[in-house]
DNA sequence: TGCATAAACGAACGGTCGTGCTATTATTCG
DNA sequence: CGAATAATAGCACGACCGTTCGTTTATGCA
């Protein structure tokens, strides 16, 4: 890896750390210089614009999720396993991937009704994760973990809902059991699946 | 009313406008002013400062909710009719109430990790919601209408849970599924408390 | 109607921002 | 090693920001 390169990796790293603070629209190419120690031009000169920045910001935090999250899920076995690993892989990344929690997740509240090339790419990513989720639950209803006749987008829709209330309750309230609850909201969601 | 309280609600309607749109950190006193068709100076002698304008914002779109949300809720007979007049007028606010969906739950995920007034009085509103919902569920146990042994902070969670996904889905996907979704995970919401 | 007061204005300030340029330094490779 | 190229720095620009201040205009009450 070549030096830009790796600078690069520096500039999104410490970028991925800054958006999840003060969100992706908070994101400075001028404090962001100055947080990994270069000059202004030297950093810009990686990108073309701030918005390049912003989405291979996005592309890298998209990486990393699918490394950390959607990843481990799959290598667990179909069904139930394959969603608890999602699900456990998605609190710890909500709580510890970043100072700030999800970047995405983050960016997608802030820019649901900004147009642009931000929101397309949120857009997509989103609908890509959706789609896998369902993936998931239907390969459990499939393999006969889940009933027949389950809501696949239903149970994917709810999942997400817990993720969210979760990290509401979590980040904002500082409520000490968050998790307690959304893995019990868990627990009621498998047993409707399975019933 | 005299004039000045008079422009204060023409400018703070046209702060919840576009910080619905642009988020509160989004919100510029120049382009607030342009909007409304007074000098910045003006504008801003009325607030003494940007972090107390968007207090008052805040402020006021909570007002707003009661207004819509709760109190309609409120007058509904205990149990499910009220929870169920609750989420109506939930997911109704959300959609219609102003351009880029309700600024509180979008100030919520940009400040949940900037500490200071505005992130305060955030984490007030939404305790206060919680109770408010939560004193909602319990009525409707100790009324009768749903299990003894329901867990009232459980069920409040989830309900949360799902007006943030409808959100997601609605606000950033354009699902027009949205609220169908919704409407029937609510149900199984109610079926669980019930059972 | 006249006068105290409130409301709005215009100009200016220091600051930060994204973005071009040109020059200089560092890296890579024949 | 030396030349080609990549990476970074320095500087300036125009735009916009929140805020202050002195002035002017509008309001509302005696």
């Amino acid at each position: 890896m070549g030096k830009g390169a790796q600078t690069r990796e520096t500039i999104l790293d410490e970028a991925l750390r800054a958006a999840s603070r003060d969100g992706l629209g908070g994101l400075s190419i001028a404090g962001l210089a100055d947080a990994v120690g270069m000059s202004k031009s030297g950093l810009f000169a990686h990108f073309r614009s701030k918005e390049q920045l912003q989405l291979e910001a996005l592309q890298r935090v998209a990486d990393l999720f699918v490394e950390h999250v959607v990843r481990p899920a799959l290598k667990s076995p179909r069904g139930e396993p394959r969603l608890r690993t999602l699900f456990d892989r998605w609190l710890a990344w909500d709580r510890d991937a970043f100072p700030g929690g999800c970047v995405i997740q983050a960016a997608s509240a802030e820019f649901d009704d900004v147009p642009g090339p931000v929101r397309d790419f949120l857009v997509d990513t989103q609908r890509d994760l959706k789609d896998t989720l369902g993936n998931m639950v239907r390969a459990g209803v499939e393999h006969g973990a889940f009933r027949k006749d389950l809501d696949v987008e239903g149970f994917a829709f709810e999942l997400l809902g817990l993720v969210q209330a979760y990290r509401h309750h979590a980040r904002l309230l500082h409520d000490p059991r968050a998790e307690t609850l959304a893995r019990a909201a868990l627990e009621r969601l498998f047993n409707h699946a399975r019933a």
